[in-house]
DNA sequence: AACGGCGATGTTACCGGTAATATCAAGGAG
DNA sequence: CTCCTTGATATTACCGGTAACATCGCCGTT
């Protein structure tokens, strides 16, 4: 109440002393604009490089100079402007972030872990969506990130197009494309219970030896991975892929992808997704074929309706929380300029439920 | 080439003026930082706020001029800085997006059509995920969320906890909470197959007079619409609530209802959501019942897994899409002091499939 | 007692834009 | 022919912070 902006004393102008004039704030709250550091350092009767020194945590400030600066900071509700921090300091503490698909459940849990992440290291996620995976979409949302200023850039959707993307443009800033590693990490200790080997090793031991496999969209580097990682296994088991189908990730690609086929040729199923496996065992059902007792069929991620499946789904639970933490964590260290974390394999665990069973004769 | 920052010969200094010196900035491109509106005036040999004004679109430039700049913000690879733009103007063209449970299918399909909205207006989202719910970790998220300079705030998660919460919090900007109408608005011409209505009638017609209410948490606001709107529909139709048990949108709480259930007492299960009828479906299998021969079910969102499920889901198919992108402008027309759009009820429309048949005798 | 060093604080410049004001040349009126 | 007006452009101030440098008072030294 006693404060007013024009000196109307010595002693407040002595207090305020010829530091830029404020127009604005009357009173000490309400509903102006908020303060800034000048507004603070004037109520504290000291310069705004003190209170930017005070904020930064500088040590060497006199006790009762840090109660003063402490006092007007809570009285004014002072809130800094990251905006003009980031003008001048270039920090922005914002990541770009990519995707398109995101009410898939990949992506959206990526970008769910992702921003929980960021949001504990005090960033925040700037998302810009892709309708299409084109090139001339992902180059102009990628303007559109630029434009932001965003410290680093962040692709939850992993396909050749945001590859070439993001291998064409020069982004200033780190950027990082969210995957699963090309090369599946061996946990010596757990082999036998995670990831592609225990899968196939499990349809192994039920005596399945032909395997129908539904393949991801292969421009996905996720699915390629997948492709992979199967391949090696059945050739280490001795099992044989008689077919493969490419999907693009949906329950109705997979149940198109078995209703058409003539001849299912094999014992068992196994698809990129639990999603595409989902159609395929409807569609299995509506040849008369009965899962597992005719034909055993998995799925890869575990998403949470994979357990309420009919039959309950065998699949592979992948940590996707765990990768999008771990790519955030990486970019930040990139743009920290500190250590990057050792890259993770994507963990993944075999969930055996009702839906793989003993092949038929 | 020929031009430095120091200037060397009366020509020299003339073009560059006496105009804040750069420091770096040796040739027109490279790995340099980026180029500003103060190297653009300097390569055109026009003043900033000529360049400044023809990036507003103004008109009074001569034909001369404009060309000169045109040429060196294209020499340049100009980009404008958004961050120094928004410190001045206090536009950020940023919205704020509050949410959790975004790898569900509700909240991921809505923050993906905002998304989509903002960036065709030119905003883009700052995403703050929510581990809890509690109204400690909402508060913080929005403190986070203010620092960052938000033009608006949109929370995609209704709960009672994201109310009170927005009403207890001053923001200084536009905030809103992207929700299902509560009053569900009758579109007369489509009234018979329109929303839970339709739904309704589709059961009595089957000769359902008994139904399983499986409801969605309490707090969510989504769930109380869904509930009052079953509500009235039945008292409209003569059909009876048997019984109400709240699920928490998961097929997991939905499976659980049905399985602890001593006696059904109903012909017809009416869920919340198609991830708590899936579970209720499975937990029916286990019971020895068959959907739809002694059980019909139904679900709502129409979750693009819905149709395959086994067997597929009757269900009513929201339009998130564009409640999302709604949220969405009507934001940005507080945040630009247009007129709002009129509110819309969420569209909704019956899909029948399999799992509604004839009610048993 | 004069002085150098140093810790605490104040002053100025700067980040990259926009807004407001100033300048300047050309054209029209008196 | 001079003055005023006006359109085009230049200059300066400002947004809210941070960084670099300047200042000032107090201390111990010789």
């Amino acid at each position: 109440m006693a404060e007013q902006a024009i000196p109307t004393s010595g002693t407040a102008e002595r207090d305020a002393g010829p530091i830029r004039a404020r127009k604005h704030r009357g009173a000490t709250s309400g509903a102006s604009r908020p303060a800034t550091i000048y507004d603070v350092a004037a109520a504290a009767g000291v310069s705004h490089q003190t209170v930017s020194r005070y904020l930064k945590g500088f040590e060497g400030i006199r006790p009762e100079t840090r109660a003063k600066v402490e006092r007007a900071l809570a009285d004014l509700e002072y809130r800094p402007n990251l905006t003009a921090r980031s003008l001048t300091t270039g920090r922005s503490r914002r990541i770009g972030a990519l995707t398109h698909d995101i009410d898939k459940y990949g992506p959206s849990k990526l970008l769910g872990a992702a921003s929980a992440a960021a949001r504990d290291a005090g960033y925040v996620l700037d998302i810009v969506t892709l309708d299409t995976g084109d090139t001339a979409s992902i180059t102009q949302a990628l303007a559109m990130i630029a434009e932001h200023d965003v410290e680093g850039i962040l692709a939850l959707s992993s396909t050749d197009e945001m590859t070439s993307a993001f291998e064409r443009i020069d982004f200033r800033v780190p950027a990082l494309i969210a995957t699963e590693l090309d090369e599946p990490v061996r946990v010596e200790s757990q082999l036998a219970t995670v990831g592609m080997p225990a899968l196939v090793r499990h349809l192994s031991s039920l005596g399945h030896r032909t395997i129908l496999h539904l393949a991801g969209p292969s421009q996905w580097s996720a699915a390629r991975n997948r492709t992979r990682a199967l391949a090696s296994a059945t050739a280490e088991d001795g099992l044989t892929i008689v077919r493969t189908i490419e999907g693009d990730w949906s329950a109705a690609s997979g149940y198109a992808a078995i209703k058409v086929l003539a001849d299912l040729d094999a014992t068992a199923i196994v698809s990129a997704n639990d999603q595409m496996a989902l159609g395929a065992m409807l569609a299995l059902g509506e040849r008369g074929l009965s899962v597992p007792g005719d034909v055993s069929v998995t799925g890869i991620d575990d998403i949470p309706d994979a357990a309420f499946f009919c039959p309950p789904l065998t699949t592979l639970r992948m940590d996707l929380n765990g990768s999008g933490r771990d790519a955030v964590r990486e970019l930040i260290s990139r743009i920290d300029g500190s250590e990057a974390h050792d890259p993770r394999a994507v963990q993944s665990e075999l969930i055996v439920r009702r839906s793989t069973g003993p092949a038929p004769r």
